[in-house]
RNA sequence: GGCGGCGUAGCUCAGCGGUAGAGCAGGGGAAUCAUAAUCCCUUGGUCGGCGGUUCAAAUCCGUCCGCCGCUACCA
């Protein structure tokens, strides 16, 4: 069941510093990309930097610097980012590259030699001194009768030539889409706002500005630069070489996930396969948007000084811990909030007693009993059968949950298998064995080393470091670790390292206040 | 305002027509191989309120209350 398989993150925009957000749909994107390489699957994962438009303009103008100067520092700050949380992207875009730019100039002439792409003039309440546009909901009159913008500054009727993207001619086939491939939009929840978004009618998007200079420009007319979307959306094209037809990369599209943040849900699934369309270019197969994370209950904001920095929680409590956490936490999809209490319990729980201490006693129990080596399969009892079957299952199970992006239903299935794997130690109590059936007990403890080879392998996408580790313990070697090595048992008599423990538990360092 | 979702044990949630479930937390017991970890048993809910359909409703319908999401150019 080979084939090629591609998943992007979003790129990210480079305004502000990445936080927790970003790298939560990284990590939920990378996940996906390392299972389907156990799979077998030809994998290319891209993330990236989004670096163009008015707002970087003048972050960059507040610090000071030249805008490439200044996307160059943020972008590389993403990048490390993505590296310190192992993500194991295989290209990082950004759209200032030059193939970025050219690809995305490809694109739009694309779309409008196919007459989709029509010069008009965008219109709206504009504030001079935010040199922003503001939206009619946002407008406030006050008594005098002028208009101001939530800034405060007031704000006038302007009118802006613009480039226009046909978006209305695309209402149906969207909502065909919609109706034919129930799977193209994920979570279901989102499906719905969508389809009704769709529903209200759609207007035309305005996808070029006069009114800076900082981005793509538009082909054959240097008054305009692409606006946004236009710009943005292309990357997950550009990044594999498009308008290349030859390009080796172009073989992955069309894309098989899009793991996006829940704001920006409409624009992958109504501009970004309307442009396709208009372009005559398949569309991905799935856009599932993740929710967002609040900090011990309150909403993450740089005026509350509770924003965080995925490397300050990695620093203190490890890499897959945290990696663990944000999959485990809620439902994948949903809204979900992030304490110290709940990080630490999960760790605790979950990871040192549930996962880590079994691992743990196994190992020792086979270390010193077994001479240090991995016991041989010997014949099987129900109980035996029962943990095995449950093992042997797991990777199909996964793979479903996978497959629609249920990654913490996913691990929810890994941990029914490791406490049944405790209770079954308890229960076989291989420690009292020694002294009745020493062949029995060498037995039990073979089971429970293949148990945890499937668990340590399943496990690798969200915790690889880890993972890693516990599969060396097990005499796992590098060609072993995939799902198609585990109709392989490994040969009996095999030498374990010495076992040490792969997750310790966290202890305050400190007594803190509760709270 | 319109559309949609949610409201089930202290907490986070699953169940979605047939005598209320899981994990965590709480209580009791066992064991002692192990990271004082584990295992077994157990307390606990009139499934948001009120009506209706049905032999039978967390589960379907209506209504009310309370939260939340979406409602286009802001990532």
């Amino acid at each position: 069941m080979t084939g090629r398989f591609y998943v992007t993150t979003p790129i990210y925009y480079v305004n502000g510093a990445p936080h927790i957000g970003h790298a939560y749909t990284s990590i939920a994107a990378d996940i996906v990309a390392r299972f389907n390489r156990l799979a077998g699957k030809d994998v290319f994962f891209l993330t990236g930097t989004d670096e163009h438009g008015q707002k970087v303009e003048q972050a960059a103008q507040a610090a000071g610097e030249e805008p490439q100067a200044f996307t160059d520092r943020i972008s590389a700050d993403f990048r490390a980012v993505a590296d310190a949380m192992d993500i194991s992207y295989d290209d990082f875009i950004r759209t200032t590259d030059p193939r970025h730019k050219a690809g995305a100039q490809a694109l739009w002439e694309k779309v409008a030699a196919n007459g989709d792409i029509y010069l008009g003039a965008y219109e709206g309440w504009y504030a001079l001194r935010d040199e922003a546009f503001y939206g009619e909901d946002e407008i406030t009159t006050r008594a005098d009768g002028t208009k101001v913008a939530p800034s405060g500054a007031p704000v006038e009727w302007m009118r802006e030539p613009s480039y226009f993207f046909r978006l209305s001619a695309y209402q149906d086939r969207l909502l065909e889409l919609y109706e034919t491939h129930p799977e193209f939009i994920g979570p279901a929840g989102r499906r719905n706002e969508i389809v009704s978004f769709v529903k209200q009618g759609l207007r035309d998007l305005s996808v070029s500005r006069t009114s800076f200079r900082w981005g793509v420009p538009v082909p054959g007319d240097a008054d305009h630069v692409m606006y946004v979307w236009f710009d943005a959306l292309a990357n997950y094209l550009t990044a594999l070489g498009y308008p290349d037809a030859n390009a080796p990369r172009m073989a992955f599209w069309p894309a098989s996930l899009h793991m996006v943040g829940k704001d920006i849900a409409r624009f992958h699934t109504v501009y970004w396969p309307a442009f396709l369309m208009a372009a005559g270019i398949d569309l991905p197969h799935m856009v599932f948007s993740n929710g967002w994370w609040t900090v011990e209950g309150e909403k993450m904001s740089k005026s509350l000084g509770n924003v965080i920095d995925p490397r300050d929680l990695v620093a203190e409590f490890g890499l897959d811990p945290v990696r663990f956490f944000l999959m485990r936490e809620v439902p994948f999809g949903g809204d979900s909030d992030v304490s110290r209490r709940s990080l630490i319990n999960r760790m605790n729980v979950e990871l040192a007693n549930d996962l880590g201490n079994l691992g743990q006693r196994t190992l020792s129990l086979i270390a010193r009993n077994c001479g240090g080596a991995l016991p041989a399969q010997a014949a099987r009892t129900e109980a035996d059968n029962h943990l095995l079957g449950q093992a042997a299952i797991l990777p199909d199970v996964m793979t479903q949950q996978i497959g629609r992006v249920a990654l913490t239903d996913a691990l929810e299935e890994v941990w029914k298998l490791i406490r049944a794997c405790n209770a079954y130690i308890d229960h076989q109590a291989p420690w009292a064995l020694k002294k009745t059936d020493p062949e029995r007990m060498a037995a039990v403890l073979r089971v429970l080393a293949d148990a945890l080879r499937v668990i340590a392998t399943v496990l690798q996408p969200y915790m690889p470091g880890s993972m890693d580790r516990m599969l060396t313990q097990l005499g796992a070697e590098a060609g072993e670790r995939s799902f198609a090595a585990l109709e392989t048992p490994l040969p009996a008599g095999r030498i374990l390292p010495k076992p040490e423990g792969i997750f310790p538990r966290f202890v305050e360092p400190e007594i803190g206040d509760a709270k």
